[in-house]
DNA sequence: ACGAGTGTTGACAACGTTGACATCCGAACG
DNA sequence: CGTTCGGATGTCAACGTTGTCAACACTCGT
């Protein structure tokens, strides 16, 4: 505590010293509450409840006096009373839960939400599940009990029946990218098939018949619908085995690097590669931007230097999904009380140059 | 809703049937609390926390008869009348302020102590202030009143003097990436000036004289950091007119692209750039990568395709930080009222094509 | 048979806030 | 001068939970 000692002239100096008088412990006396307030400015607790919050019906000298106390105490309303109080539907707090906020993907997706819902003065937690089921469930449960106001998810769960009862008890739940499933729920969700169908056709019209897909955790219903999709429309070209060269649960870049590199190992290998998400499309970049010649590539979702890396996605836009997801979710809050809805978001192809490299002699 | 009015002998019949027809609604008849558990079970209230929190002294059977209960009504906890009775300092919530969440600096670094905190059981609360020092007051003082445990801080504020009170509360500060100013608390901080430098010298040592600057809002001490320290070493090469090739608050990557371009069309154009972060690096990318013999390049954060697309940084680990901000907090929150901490982190150059080409003809 | 233990349960207050209602005071009115 | 009115303030209960303490029903050892 007797710390930053030698007088140094700097400004930074001095602040470090003043502060090290009282250091936070956890021993504190308590913060001061409205009866402090009120016993300092010798008013009732209500009047200074009244005096604070604004009301009417509070003598101007005694607005001020109980302001004035306030102030010197440092008084902070306590907003988890104030919602016990007014019931249990005034929390400000949204719940999301996603499977890793680290990703471009969710935190865009996260960030639009937030933007949208902070104007209502509503606040966003966020919750990695890591793709985990049991995180999920045990993450829900949490901030169910923290009385969030709304519930936001990109689940990985199979079945979301056990939230069957919450959502009847009022809580709204958005489900994002993922479609709820045994529940009737709103959901913010992509065109996987439309942009799997849009990849897979622009690969067959350059002419390439071997095209290999590598795809992330064969649970997860988007990379189901992104892969039957691209599988089925290559099979009504009359690429009947196409899941030879179908490689799955590639869920990190580095599992998707292997999966990419067993690909190219083949003979023959294939002249294109679908890969079905950001991260898979950044393993297959660090394999591919090596090889003098490299087979075709289309990714599914934008990356962020897409454009310089001259690499062909499916495109769509995760910021407008969060604000899409917002309207739907303070629809809800505002009292819509009508049957769930699904918004399907269009996904577009944008040929660049990784795509225009021809099937050669395959 | 007209259903199951009818005389049925349970309790809670006529709510039960009320849920399955409708959706979810603002009017809804209130979660069952602890004494609605309690009734339907024939016990006191008291006796129903105890067996639904595993206390002892519980019977067998009237622990079961209470869960059982609970089930059928979907009973939940509520999590904020138990950190009331708890008193203040239980609060699960973790708050956090940042530019923009979106960006994946933030986003990485939110992650990072998501992921730390959560094996606390601890919740984190993330808000974007958009750089805006408005936004920042406001949502600081919101996430004070809903009681955050703990406060991550990523400020635009020239100083935090109006946290002092809230600080000797008791309420644990950790700034990130922005020191505090004004205001002695922890902080996590990345080596600012030890990056630029290592970037100056870097470009001066391929023979470099004539170096562009593009820099983010001058108003933020990192970016201040770098940039001086950048230039510092220029003059200490004997560049005394570096500040001719500096751009300033160029906060998104439109501007960046506009401000690179500016440099480019002046004559002599500088042979290289350094830009100042990952936002203002993505700009630069955008002009350069089209163009026949682009200067030499230097970025301040690693960028996700930094590696593939050749591109020289100073970089760091964002993951990392996050991680080392839980550690600082976790540490306030297990007691420890010592003097404020500051980690710097450390920075590191990847020289990468882009700062290999040469000075040129300049 | 009696006090001491042990297991089980309940009544009550309190956390900090606010809505409902009551009270008090002075001014305006008939 | 009594009545009414409205502004200003206070009292009380309640939100849902848990800690404290007391009470009860047993069993056991003496």
């Amino acid at each position: 505590m007797i710390a930053c000692l030698p007088a140094s002239g700097r400004r930074r100096a001095g602040i470090l010293c003043a502060m090290t008088e009282d250091a936070p412990g956890p021993h504190r006396p308590g913060r001061p509450g409205l009866v402090e307030v009120a016993a300092r400015a010798g008013v009732s607790i209500k009047t200074a409840s009244r005096a604070l919050n604004g009301e009417g019906y509070v003598a101007h000298e005694t607005r001020q006096r109980v302001q004035q106390a306030a102030d010197e105490l440092g008084y902070r309303a306590n907003g988890m009373a104030r919602e016990l109080r007014l019931g249990g539907n005034t929390s400000t707090l949204i719940g999301m839960l996603g499977g890793d906020l680290g990703n471009p993907f969710y935190s865009k997706l996260a960030s639009g939400l937030e933007r949208e819902v902070r104007f209502r003065g509503l606040q966003l937690v966020t919750v990695n599940t890591d793709e985990d089921t049991r995180s999920e469930q045990r993450l829900t449960d949490a901030l169910l009990e923290r009385r969030v106001r709304a519930l936001v998810v990109a689940s990985t769960l199979p079945s979301h029946e056990h939230l069957a009862a919450e959502h009847r008890h009022g809580i709204p739940f958005v489900f994002v990218d993922r479609p709820p499933v045994g529940l009737s729920a709103d959901a913010v969700l992509l065109d996987n098939r439309g942009g799997a169908h849009q990849a897979a056709a622009h690969l067959l019209e350059l002419g390439h018949t071997r095209i290999g897909i590598v795809g992330d955790l064969s649970r997860l219903s988007t990379n189901q619908e992104r892969v039957t999709s691209f599988g089925a429309t290559l099979r009504a070209a009359g690429i009947a085995d196409w899941r030879e060269h179908l490689i799955e649960d590639a869920h990190d870049v580095d599992t998707a690097q292997r999966a990419v590199l067993d690909l190219l190992r083949r003979d023959p290998a294939p002249t294109a590669i679908f890969t079905t998400n950001n991260r898979i499309t950044t393993g297959a970049l660090r394999v591919l931007h090596r090889l003098p010649a490299p087979p075709a590539l289309i990714g599914f979702d934008e990356l962020d230097m897409g454009d310089i890396l001259g690499v062909t996605v499916v495109t769509h836009d995760p910021e407008n999904m969060g604000r899409q997801t917002a309207r739907l979710l303070l629809e809800r809050l505002d009292g819509y009380a009508g049957t769930a809805r699904w918004v399907i978001l269009p996904t577009r192809l944008i040929p660049r140059a990784s795509s225009r490299r021809p099937p050669g002699t395959g």
